[in-house]
RNA sequence: GGGGCGACUCCA
């Protein structure tokens, strides 16, 4: 069994799958007798990589050995089905794992949102709480993150703040994750001061924002035009120790060339090469289109030779 | 611990 175990890890972090799926039937047939954890992490691998009929086998397996499938085994083979989309395939496998008694924490119902949210199912948010209590299992902060996501994506601001509410009364205690997801949900409508806001409150209760956080500002205010709000945050960025990453920069030069500043976009384009991050494809294709609009072909020419001096691929 | 969450990008 020991032996197995290694190679079934040692296969699924090369993964390759073949082998993973040979290692499985040889151990099938031998009178080993593989516990839950080894059947649950196979099951885990499996369904990862979208090998859903086999990781349903393993589950059938560890039935037939009459190894009880715990609340591990019942997420994994969710995952696997969210994986591929299949939220009512996620739901069946939480309905037999609840009739099992064998549900005992949130992680379920999180991965059952981002299911949701894959598919688009808006309508069933809503629910989650309510469920959860009725089984008898506390939301934590993972479950809250889930969920002001899911608003968020749904357009739905007012539902992600009030999901937020609901957190701080549970007690849990807000993530860098929290509050971005939060963010976005008002930037997504455009409700970029409010995503502002609350990155102060953010730093107020004490959590620091990170790229991700400035990022979704930053792209807010960018997406919006409002360079000016864009560029503040950004030296607080800067200012807070906080390294862009080269996607900020895009998105400035983006919206700079938008409004054919050709300038500041040139700007943001040294400024992105003293920070020590090559001009990535994107970063070329803004600069090009800027200038063509702008009639000036031979600095498009000329940026289109340092593009391919400096091997990126046009697109 | 064998399981889950955030922008952009990529892939579908």
């Amino acid at each position: 069994v020991i032996s197995y175990t290694a190679l079934l890890r040692g296969y699924g972090k090369l993964k390759s799958f073949d082998r993973m799926k040979e290692v499985w039937r040889q151990l099938m047939m031998s009178r080993c007798k593989p516990d839950v954890r080894l059947c649950t992490e196979t099951i885990t691998l499996f369904g990862r990589e979208g090998m859903l009929e086999d990781a349903e086998a393993v589950f059938d397996f560890m039935l037939k050995q009459g190894l009880l499938p715990d609340t591990i085994t019942y997420t994994s083979l969710m995952h696997g089905y969210v994986c591929q989309g299949l939220w009512e395939g996620a739901e069946s496998v939480l309905r037999k794992g609840l009739q099992a008694g064998a549900i005992r924490d949130d992680v379920p119902y999180s991965i059952l949102v981002n299911a949701y949210v894959k598919a688009g199912r808006h309508e069933q948010y809503d629910d989650i709480l309510g469920q959860m209590e009725k089984d008898g299992v506390k939301p934590t902060i993972v479950t809250f993150n889930a969920l002001i996501n899911a608003y968020s994506k749904a357009g739905a601001p007012d539902k992600a703040r009030k999901a937020f509410e609901r957190m701080q009364e549970t007690g849990c205690e807000a993530t860098a994750i929290t509050y971005t997801s939060l963010m976005e949900a008002y930037a997504r409508c455009g409700q970029t001061e409010i995503s502002e806001y609350i990155l102060v409150e953010m730093r107020n209760g004490g959590t620091e924002p990170d790229s991700i956080a400035y990022a979704v500002v930053i792209n807010g205010y960018c997406q919006s035009g409002q360079l000016a709000n864009a560029e503040k945050i950004f030296r607080t960025m800067v200012n807070s120790g906080c390294k862009p990453q080269p996607a900020i920069y895009n998105s400035l030069m983006n919206t700079y060339a938008n409004q054919k500043n050709t300038v500041e976009a040139e700007r943001i384009c040294r400024l992105m090469e003293a920070a020590g991050h090559k001009p990535t494809a994107s970063t070329f294709n803004t600069l090009i289109g800027m200038y063509i609009k702008a009639g000036r072909r031979t600095t498009a020419e000329q940026t289109y030779a340092r593009m391919q001096e400096s091997k990126c691929n046009p697109d």
